[in-house]
DNA sequence: ATTTAAGACTTGTAATAACAACTGCATATA
DNA sequence: TATATGCAGTTGTTATTACAAGTCTTAAAT
């Protein structure tokens, strides 16, 4: 048996791992144009099929996008950091804090029956029990960064539908008087949907942030809940911990 | 101007969300096999051009995975939870109470240079502070989860230099009376690259979460740094806060 | 001066073709 | 029995071709 030659790597792969090299260094800087696929394809004399599959490849690792009619263009993005506690998740401030001008949109603001798994978290008890459920977008400056869902209790939903149509939910809850004490969160990653990719004008597939809340007003009484997902390449969670 | 008709939308896209409801409607269970692409052409009526980019898109959204010579199956997993404070990152603990075998295999362990930002993280005011720098793969039941790139100072690194080569950080330096008595983190995630794809057995892009963490065993002496690059196919991390 | 139109250039979509590489099974061979 | 061999079926790679659709500039028409 002959010895274990190199690895047999395919076109596509070496192209974009070359295209990666070049851009880590510095050949071209974000923001830049690359050359066109039917250049590429001169260039690395490969046809545009396996040209596009291996922008495909930067395009999943996040390295450059496309636009129609206008080129491929290299990314960069320094992340905005969210801090998971202390306060807990004043998006608002902490974009203001970093420079971004921060708003929202608000999508949906609506009477819905709970889910069972919200009506477990937020305890309602009740036969049918009903929440407000809210679907917003938060932008920093201009550019959507995030899709926040999130779930009232009926009464609290009433009262305050209009400012929380129009605010950030934990600013506007604390303006009202609404101090969380404590909250249970976790944190996962996923790939956009087609849905997502939509909202937050992501390419499909790229990863998304999605942190789940559950906050309470009172030692045992959970008062809202929800989850926010956010565009990776904008985004990180931080947070600080000591043991006792 | 006509009115704006339907959007009109790729045929692939249309083909990856019809075989997506099907998945959804259970007509294809987790662990089954779609019909072969020249099939799925035939149904369809589509080329197999077609029907890879469609694939290839629900690939992107961790909804099937593919292997050679066998055919399409249609994925699913539950995350496994870490939770991020008290107590800190034991990881085979968590593993072992959710019913995993954990273990690792240790890639790395050599005395290195420091990277400059290493040695800001970990106070090192020497000349050409040098740390000990490790890689490790970490298994649950054979499959690898996680890749872990730990940096300990070199004191440190040479006392303990058996045992982290053969355990888990965090039990390790417990175990030999090291206690940690907090920790800054920050969680975000990327996009599999090509090396991380090939250490995770991952597609390439599929989501991967960070988890970025400098640990210190007194108020204000770092003690190890490092990040945890795990699937987020198989991860989450949960924590706890209170307001004071 | 403003608007429109045309064209060049770009990425996006889609079909077709051919072969490589891997899997699994049935069959032939030692 | 155990080991090859070959074949059918599968996904992976790559080239070629054609057209759709978005962007931008330039030139013509109003």
């Amino acid at each position: 048996m002959p010895l274990p030659s190199a690895i047999k790597r395919p076109l596509h792969v070496v192209i974009s791992e070359k295209l990666k090299q070049q851009i880590d260094a510095g050949r071209y800087v974000p923001g830049d144009r690359l050359p066109s696929e039917f250049d590429l394809g001169s260039l690395f004399e490969v046809s545009r099929t396996t040209v596009r599959h291996a922008i495909a490849n930067l395009i999943q690792q996040g390295i450059v996008t496309t636009q129609q009619g206008k080129g491929i263009f290299v990314c960069d993005r320094q992340k905005i950091s969210f801090s998971m506690s202390n306060p807990l998740m004043h998006f608002d401030i902490a974009l203001q804090q970093q420079g971004y001008a921060a708003s929202i949109k608000s999508l949906q603001y609506q009477l819905v029956p709970a889910p069972p798994e919200i009506a477990l978290q937020l305890q309602l008890n009740k036969a049918n029990p009903r929440v407000y459920r809210q679907e917003k977008i938060i932008y920093a400056n201009e550019s959507a960064i995030a899709l926040e869902i999130d779930y009232f209790p009926q009464k609290l939903g009433q009262q305050l539908a209009e400012p929380l149509q129009q605010g950030f939910t934990y600013s506007t809850l604390t303006n009202h008087g609404i101090l969380l004490q404590a909250a249970k969160v976790s944190l996962e990653s996923i790939p956009t949907t087609y849905e997502l990719s939509e909202y937050l004008e992501a390419p499909l597939g790229m990863p998304i942030l999605v942190f789940n809340y559950l906050a309470y007003t009172d030692k045992r009484q959970p008062a809202i809940c929800g989850k926010t997902l956010s565009r990776s390449d904008w985004t990180c969670y931080t947070s600080e911990f000591e043991m006792s």
